[in-house]
DNA sequence: ATGGTTGAGCGTCAA
């Protein structure tokens, strides 16, 4: 009878102010551990009492004031996994990883948050759209040399929706950062690195995926101009644990959303 | 083409 795990990853959009969202996550997700992005929280500031009083005694974050930040919420004890660089130089708070101590042996889990990009899809022009590309390449060289990759699960918002039914328009976005070619492209070259994209196991390439609704649009539901930002995946050697997955979509509506909703996956371990 | 909204934290900047 193989044990299941389960992985949440939420982009939180500041976790000071959507803490009290998170029993809510809990509660319809059941996840044995959560990655959170946009923690938007120093370290010193951090709850830290937070995650034991909400079941998950394991904790680890990585923040900086004002904006990014990524928080490791976990049922399941595990030990730093400082083995990455300090992606493009910067120090600032988009990456961590643990090895969660489970009875069949070590998992590597990975929580990224890929920078946004800004507005202006040319990397002349825009440092911030540069420094989006320069982010995914130098994470992409990193797997490609730790070929044959096994027990890993990446997961976060990457800010990248890399498929043609990951956005509300194809046609209509082709030129707008999150899915222009030079992006898409540059994931999907991330992805072969040794994994396998579990929100696309389980639903097909031709039918449209969204996990982030933009908070410009009056009736989110209605429009529905949503992309699929936010990813898990595995090594290929975990594709067949995979069992089921979740896109909390109701998690749009609750008070004071975050425009991502939370992602989870299920898998034997 | 533009604007639309939210968060951090008090200027605008980032998304």
């Amino acid at each position: 009878m193989p044990q299941t795990l389960r992985i949440a990853t939420w982009n939180i959009n500041s976790l000071r102010l959507r803490l009290p969202a998170l029993p809510r996550l809990i509660e319809a997700l059941r996840p044995d551990v959560i990655c959170l992005q946009e923690t938007k929280v120093p370290d010193l500031l951090f709850p830290a009492q937070a995650p034991a009083e909400l079941g998950y005694p394991h904790a680890a974050w990585r923040g900086m004031k004002g904006y990014n930040g990524v928080a490791i919420l976990s049922k399941i004890p595990f030990t730093a996994n400082d083995i990455a660089p300090d992606w493009c130089g910067r120090g600032d708070c988009r990456h961590l990883s643990v090895l969660l101590d489970l009875p069949s042996g070590p998992l590597e889990l990975h929580d990224f948050y890929v920078p946004a990009g800004g507005d202006v899809p040319d990397r002349v022009t825009n440092p911030k759209f540069a420094h989006k590309l320069d982010f995914v390449a130098e994470a992409t060289g990193w797997f490609a040399a730790r070929a044959g990759l096994r027990r890993t699960v990446l997961v976060g918002d990457l800010n990248i929706a890399p498929l043609e039914h990951d956005v509300w328009s194809h046609r209509q976005l082709l030129d707008v950062v999150s899915h222009t070619p030079v992006e898409t492209e540059a994931l999907t070259h991330w992805l072969n690195q040794g994994f396998h994209d579990a929100l696309r196991h389980f639903v097909p390439e031709d039918r449209k995926l969204y996990t982030w609704w933009s908070y410009r649009n009056r009736d989110w539901r209605a429009s529905d101009r949503g992309r699929r930002l936010d990813h898990v995946w595995v090594s290929r050697d975990l594709t067949k644990a995979l069992r089921s997955y979740t896109i909390l979509k109701d998690a749009r509506d609750w008070p004071q959303a975050s425009d991502h909703v939370p992602v989870c996956v299920e898998l034997d371990a």
